[in-house]
This record gives structure tokens, sequence and C-alpha cells, in this order.
RNA sequence: GGGCGAUUAGCUCAAUUGGCAGAGCAUCCGGUUUACACCCGGAAGGUUGUAGGUUCGAGUCUUACAUCGCCCA
């Protein structure tokens, strides 16, 4: 066995050869297997990886080789989205650097530089989940603009408009000036932002002003009303009157509406239902015209005057001067407010008037809210499901349509009918029959294909074999930042056309944070790369650090020292492997001998082990992945290692073949059933040390998940051992203090309930504490003397140092010593005499501090005697 | 304004129905013991954000407050 794991040679290898044998795919397991489904959230196709996607690959490649291993017919199925306007944006930036355009090159060939450079740079961020071991089916991989999917896109659109779920109209939208297309309201995020906010009077009839304030000066070419509270007393007088808009002179009215806020600027409102969504719904309520007064690149247009043609910032300057000119402005001050800027673009969205498609939610959402609140959907952790409730609760219709080339093209068309170009639609899978008809330029919201992943990569509409085995899923494992972008609308529209959920469970992580919380960026530089740390590290210590740095839902804050210790575990269980390889000796008959057979310490580390498997079991039941894998790296590195490893040695190189034979038999079991465990979390390492183990199978990749063994786990014996081990502590403790040389060799004597025991069992201390011989000594002999004594329990084990004991610095600690167990025997010794606590605790808890305080009131007087005699 | 989360060792995080608060890193001391110096043996480090409440018992349940973060208006 090598000395090192290379894992740099052996990822590639083993990954290969996983897939070249066709493990990943669900038909490894048994014909009548279970299904276990997850359909990976897909990517971005322009992406590359991330810290985030090494997140979701690291758990969900860790659920589904878990559900492998359990005998489940084991699918993930991958895949990547097209980003509408990701990908678009990118093509776009390739042809401005040719000095040329989207509008250039044409619709035509523009779709075709765009599938050109996804076929070059799209399959990057699949080969970059390969190289963290991702065990998804390739052979099922999806593209969101395959010919299947967008089958289904067309499907779906069709039914939901024959539905009259779909419908088409002028309405306010979010508007992106920069992308020139409308956005939905969850690609817009408003973040409070310092402005100004300006002061001016609103000319009104008679030669009266009103005083109003608004954040956007250029809006006011848009006002069709000024408002004012009926309450107010200031200016109630003046609803019904007329207004002039400023510069242009347009005549508006002024309406009462209790909708105003009073306190806010001046006391009035501005009314620009054309620009501005409470504004808009003002308007409804007061049948007020509505004004457009941008362009699509949020220039002015015509209606502004003569501003037509500026820049909305630009007329922004313009226009306050020259309100000031006219006296109409009264003062500016800073002013917080929230600030609307695209998701993508971060430039400030304007709402506008405009035609675009929308689908009526609510219906969806109501099935969707019915699904979680009676469980056939259950979200981890919990409290999302409430988040989840708000917001379908308060939908709004959602903008589909987007004015992109790259993606879905609404299947739409129009043809002229009394003098409107678009006066007549045709809905339906393919252009209608007859002359003058033109398609719907406009293309789909990217999640709308990604509502529906789950059912679409398998095949729907049509009804295939993998859809009807694999479908509906098991779980959607994804950051809780797309709750709403793609489980909500995953789960709207399964439910919708598939009449199932989606899938049973929602699992949603936390970001991936850098240190102190702060958000991981290039431009500060702290962003950690995946890619490098494979390269540097290996693929196992990223998952398994991940993993176990965070629980679910929450975010976790990425130590990199982490990564060092994930790695430095791995080189432990290789050597620990090394280890059992190297003292096997030709055959060895796999399985345990009868417990009765195996000494104490190889059933206290089967019981130790039987405890942990259960442990990791009821974590996993629980989704508590990253406590699991601390668990069994605590077992391994604090338990198994340097205890049951150390001890064997005395059985491996020194006992009969009998004991030899149980020793390996042990240990091969042991550090199997850790390797299946820890397979989920660490693939490479534990598939290629699992090699070295004496085992039947092919791989460990399809090995069984085990199961606790109940009758292994002996509480007696691990309080026994657990005793001896104290003991070894102590022992150290004593060879420090005393500055024996560690390689010396020395006795002692120990008296007692279970000093026999520890006596047959002398290969604990001679392995751990180098104590060569034990030997027993009668209950009412008097110690030894020029003897360190350890006391554990009615276990009383003497040292005896001959020249190197210093009596007063045994004596100091024994007397700290005996402070110790003074102090724990009080608080033991309070609890009992609280009669609430002994009628009121648990039973167990109760008997527990009984044994306790035995074992303390034991130890107390034995330490007592031995100050006495020592020391007085 | 409404909701959610966090607050535990210097830093990053754990703590399974409430039952003696634990790891890693960093710090300090000691070690080339035949799997591992990518290691081993030890030590130190805490009023679990604050103030109340429930309970025999609270990091855990509850109320209020503080600070930070996120989501929604």
């Amino acid at each position: 066995m090598p000395r090192n794991f290379n894992f740099a040679e052996a990822e590639p290898r083993i990954y290969n050869w996983w897939e070249e044998n066709g493990w990943f795919k669900p038909e490894a397991a048994d014909a009548e297997a279970e299904p276990y489904v997850i359909s990976m959230p897909p990517p971005n196709v322009t992406g590359s990886l991330h810290i985030g996607h090494a997140l979701f690959t690291a758990l969900e490649d860790l659920m589904i080789r878990y559900e492998r291993m359990r005998g489940r017919a084991a699918l993930w199925v991958p895949g990547t989205d097209h980003a509408g306007i990701a990908t678009q944006l990118q093509v776009e930036k390739m042809l401005n650097d040719e000095g040329s355009s989207r509008e250039e090159v044409g619709y035509e060939e523009f779709l075709s530089r765009t599938w050109q450079w996804k076929e070059e740079q799209g399959g990057t961020i699949i080969r970059q989940l390969r190289r963290l071991g991702a065990s998804c089916d390739w052979d099922r991989e999806r593209f969101t603009l395959d010919d299947g999917l967008s089958n289904a896109v067309r499907q779906a659109f069709v039914t939901l408009w024959e539905q009259g779920l779909i419908y088409r109209g002028p309405r306010l939208v979010n508007w992106s000036p920069g992308l020139q297309t409308a956005v939905s309201d969850l690609e817009v995020e408003t973040s409070e932002e310092e402005v100004t906010l300006y002061y001016f009077k609103y000319p009104v009839e008679g030669g009266e002003f009103l005083p109003v304030a608004t954040t956007r000066p250029e809006t006011i070419l848009g006002d069709t009303a000024v408002a004012v509270h009926p309450d107010d007393e200031r200016y109630r007088r003046l609803a019904g009157k007329r207004a002039y808009v400023p510069i242009l002179g347009r005549e508006i009215p002024i309406i009462a509406d209790d909708y105003v806020d009073m306190e806010f600027g001046a006391g009035a409102l501005k009314v620009t239902p054309g620009h501005d969504f409470s504004d808009y719904e003002l308007a409804a309520r007061h049948n007020l015209a509505l004004v457009n007064i941008l362009n699509k690149d949020a220039s002015m247009n015509a209606r502004a005057g003569k501003y037509v043609g500026l820049d909305r910032y630009e007329c922004r300057r313009r226009l306050w001067d020259d309100m000031a000119a006219e006296g109409l402005t009264i003062k500016t001050e800073p002013y917080l407010t929230r600030i609307p800027r695209s998701q993508r673009g971060g430039e400030v969205v304007e709402p506008m008037m405009s035609a675009q498609w929308f689908v009526r939610i609510q219906p969806l959402a109501d099935k969707a809210i019915a699904a979680v609140r009676d469980g056939r959907i259950k979200i981890v952790p919990e409290r999302f499901e409430k988040v989840y409730f708000h917001w379908l609760e308060n939908i709004q219709d959602w903008c589909i349509s987007r004015q992109l080339w790259w993606g879905h093209r609404i299947p739409a068309w129009y043809r002229e009918k009394d003098g409107d170009p678009q006066g007549e639609i045709h809905v339906g899978l393919s252009a209608p029959a007859g002359p003058g008809w033109v398609m719907e330029q406009d293309v789909l919201d990217t999640w709308f294909s990604s509502g529906l992943w789950p059912f679409s990569t398998l095949g729907w509409p049509e009804e295939t074999a993998d859809l009807d085995r694999f479908y509906p899923t098991q779980m959607m494992e994804t950051g809780h930042d797309i709750l709403f972008f793609w489980v909500a609308r995953m789960i709207m529209m399964g439910l919708w056309f598939t009449d199932s959920p989606p899938f049973h469970t929602v699992y949603l992580h936390g970001l991936v944070r850098a240190e102190g919380g702060v958000k991981f960026s290039k431009t500060l530089g702290n962003a950690i790369d995946p890619l490098t740390v494979v390269d540097e590290l290996g693929a196992d210590p990223l998952r398994f650090t991940l993993i176990t740095s965070g629980t679910p839902g929450n975010d976790c804050h990425l130590d990199e020292t982490r990564l060092d210790h994930s790695f430095r575990f791995i080189n432990k269980i290789w050597q620990m492997t090394s280890f059992i390889n190297m003292n096997l000796d030709g055959a060895l008959e796999l399985g345990l001998p009868p417990s009765s057979e195996l000494d104490l310490p190889s059933r206290w580390i089967l019981s130790r082990l039987h405890r942990l498997v259960k442990n990791t079991q009821y974590l996993f039941d629980i989704y508590q992945y990253g406590e699991a894998g601390n668990q069994i790296l605590a077992f391994m590195w604090d338990e198994f290692a340097p205890f049951y490893l150390e001890i064997s040695k005395e059985a491996l190189y020194h006992g009969s073949d009998a004991q030899k034979d149980a020793a390996r038999r042990v240990l091969v079991r042991v550090q199997d059933t850790c390797l299946r465990l820890l397979h989920p979390f660490m693939p490479f390492m534990t598939e290629e040390t699992w090699r070295y183990l004496p085992h039947t199978g092919d791989a460990l990749i399809l090995a069984d998940w085990p199961a606790a063994d109940e009758s292994l786990i002996d509480d007696e014996v691990e309080a026994r051992m657990s005793a001896f081990l104290e003991v070894v502590r102590e022992v150290r403790n004593i060879r420090s203090e005393f500055k024996v040389d560690p390689g010396k060799r020395i006795a002692a004597v120990a008296k007692g309930g279970p000093a026999a025991e520890l006596a047959r069992n002398g290969q604990i201390l001679k392995r751990l504490c180098n104590v060569e011989a034990l030997t027993l000594m009668p209950d009412d002999a008097d110690e030894p003397a020029n003897a360190a004594g350890i006391v554990v329990g009615d276990l009383s084990v003497y040292l005896p140092l001959e020249g190197m004991l210093d009596i007063a610095a045994e004596c100091q600690r024994l007397r700290e010593e005996s402070a110790k167990v003074g102090g724990q025997l009080a608080r033991t010794q309070k609890m009992l005499d609280n009669e609430n606590f002994v009628q009121r605790a648990r039973a167990d808890v109760v008997q527990r501090e009984r044994d306790r305080l035995l074992e303390l009131e034991s130890a107390a007087a034995q330490i007592k005697d031995r100050l006495a005699s020592l020391c007085d």
C-alpha cells in the first residue's frame, strides 16, 4: 500500500472506473429496487464552479450515494439551464469585443453564435462537477433548451393559455433600460440608498401652490394628478381644483385620497401612474389618465416636451434648473429610500407600461400552498415553510415574457386586424395556417422552464418509461435563496401539470460565506475557488469540510483551516488502513467471532462502533449530515486509532493465532464500517482505501450501508473500558509529572473491584502507558511505599516509582485530586439531597447520579486513606 | 413597518426528546514509542449577548431588550 493517498492520480482514475461501470445509473440497482431521485437544480450554462456549487454538489452527492448504498435505484439527473439574460450578455460582450453587436449580426446569426458559444463554453461547469465526484447519471443530462425540454415548455404554455391562466396585456412592469427587457419582481433587488428629496411647488388654479416632494423629479412630466389627504386641514379645500404640470403646463386634477401620507415630504402627493406602482393603483381608483414619458432605454420621449431625447438623469437636472428659474423649487435634502435595481445589471429599474405576458398565478399557488400545508411536501428546515406560505399567499401575477433573443420563444402568433398589427392572437404548439401570421418575438423567463425541470428532464409531456419510474422525485436540494425562484415554481408547475408534488422533501442549505460572515466576492479577493482546493488538497477534503461546517438552512462561514484538518483526517484514515493492511497475513475469514470469544477492548470498540452507526443513522434521518460527519471523525480519531489500534498491537505482535485472528477481524470490521459511513462524504479516498481491506463486492460505491447491531452495544463494557482508559490517562499524567522517561517500562499494583479484569487485559496498560506488569494485591493490603496512586471509582492503581517519586509533589497532587473529587461529590450529593430531583427527574438520570455518588465516595475514601498514610 | 435567523473559548463552528457546555485552528508544555511529524501525549482558555419567567434541572422552552445578518412590504 502506498505511503500516502495520491489524490491527484486516484480521483480521475476512480471516477472513470465508477462511470464506465455504469454505477452512477439507477440500473446498477436491482430491477425492483425502489427509486431515489434528485434532479439537480440546474446551474447556469454560463457559470463556472464557485463554492456554492461545490456545497450543493457535496450535499446532493452525499444523499445519492447514501441511498445507493441502501439499495435504492439512485438517480441524480444533471443539467444546466440556458440563463437567458446572462448568456445573452456574454455573447453580446463577445460581439462587442469584435466591434459588432446583436443588432448588426441579426437574429438568426446571433442565435447561432450563442449556440456555438454554449457548445464550446457551456460544458465547463459540468466538467467541474465531475471533479468533485458527482455521481450523476450523465446519460440523462439535460439542457433547458433541448428539444424535449423546449417541447415541454411549449406544452405548458399552451395548456396554461387554454386554461385561461396566461394573458397578455399592457401592464406596469419592472423595466430594465440597459437590457431593454421586462424583468419579474424576483429579479429586482431593492436596497436602501441615500438620494435627494426634492421639494417643489405645484401650481394650482387661482395662483396658489401645493408643496410636493419627490425623489424623481423627471417623473413630474408624467404626472396625471396631485393628491391630498381628505383629512388634511391645510389642503383638502383644493381637492377638485386643477393643477398644472410644471414647465409643461398640462392641466391635471387635484384628488383626495387617504392613501396620501400627510407626514411625508410636504404633505401632498404627485401621482405618476405610468412610472410608479403605488400611483398606478391610486390612478385606477380615480380613473386617472396614464402618461408614459420614457423610451425603452430610459431616455425621455415626446411626452416630455422639450426634454425629449434626454437621459432620465440629465432630464432630472435640467428640469429642476428650469423649475428653479420659474421659482417653483423649495428645497432639497438628503433622503434614505429603497432603490430598485436589476439583479443582473445593477442598473436602476424603471416601472414602465409595457405589453407583456403574465401567468395568473393564484390558482397554481393555492395548490402549492396546500401541498406543503397537508404534508405531501416537507421543507427542511421547517421554518422555511412560513417563508414559503407568506410568499405564495401574497403572490403577484408572474411576468413571464422577456425581450431577449436567447430563450424559449413564446408560441404565439399575431395577425393584423382592424389596423392593429396584433389584433388577432393565436397560441398553439405550432404556427396557425393562413397568411399574415407573425410569431411573437419575446422569449420566456428562464425560470419558466426551470419550473418544469423535475419532470421535463424525465421526458414530460411524453409518457416515457423514465417519467413513469422516476417521477415524482424524492428530494429537492438547493439554497434557501432560491426558494421562490425554483422551489416554489417547481412545486406550482409540478402539481399543476402532473398532479403530483414534484418531490417529497425540500432540503435548503445556507450560503457559504467567508470568515466573519463576509460574502465571497472576486473584488474582495476572499473567494475560495473550489477547483484550486481540489487541485491542492483533493475533492474529498473540500466536500467533508463543506458538509461538516454548518447546519441545515444556516449560512456557514468557511474556515480554511478546516480544509487542512479534513485533509489530515484523510491521511489519518489512510494510515489506519495501511496499518491494518500490513498486519493482515494471508486469507482472513470475514465476519466477527462470537462476542464471548472477544476480549474487553474488542467488545468495547464494537459497542462504540455500533453506537456510532446508530447515531449516524439517526442524524441522517434528520438531515444532520454535518454532525454525523463530525461524530464519525471523532470516533475514528479519538477512540479507534489511539486506543483500539494501539491495544491490538499486543495481540498482533505477541498474541496466539486465535488472538491475532480476532484482532484482525475486529480491526477490519471497524475500519470497513467507518469507510462505508464516510463514503458519501469523501467518496474517492474511501473507495481507494477500501480496496486494501478484505472485502466482498466490486466497489465501495455499491457496498451496503451499515446497520447498527443493537446486540453489540453494551453499556457495561463501555463503562468498564472507560474506567480503564481513565486509569491510562492518570498513569500518563503521573509519568509526565514525575518525568519518567517515556520509553521506561514500569510496573503497577492494583486492588479493588475491577482490578482482576484490568490485570487480565494487561495489553491496555502495556500499550497505552507502557506499564509492563500489573500485579494484584489484596483489598486489605497496605499500599506500597514510594508509590504514586490513582483512584478511579473503587479501583486503585499504584505505581512504585523507586527514586523518582517526590513525596511532596505526590501529596500536592493528591490534595488537588481530593479537592476535585470533593467538589464533584458535593455537587452530586446536593442533587440527590434534593427531593424534588429524586422524585421528578427521569429514573435513569437519578440512577446515574446515584452510581456516580458511590464511585465518588469510594474514590474520596481511598484518596483520604492515601493522604493519611503518605502525607500526614 | 412585518417575518426569519444568529449571538457559545481569541477565530470558525458543534451540542440528538431540557440532564456534568465540546471540536478544529491559534496559544503553551512535552515527545523521532516499529500506521501516521499530514503525527503522538498533555495544558490553558466559558457567568452560553442582557434582564426576567417556567422547571428538581435551561445553551436548549418562554417574555422583553440589544447587536448583526437575511427575506418581504
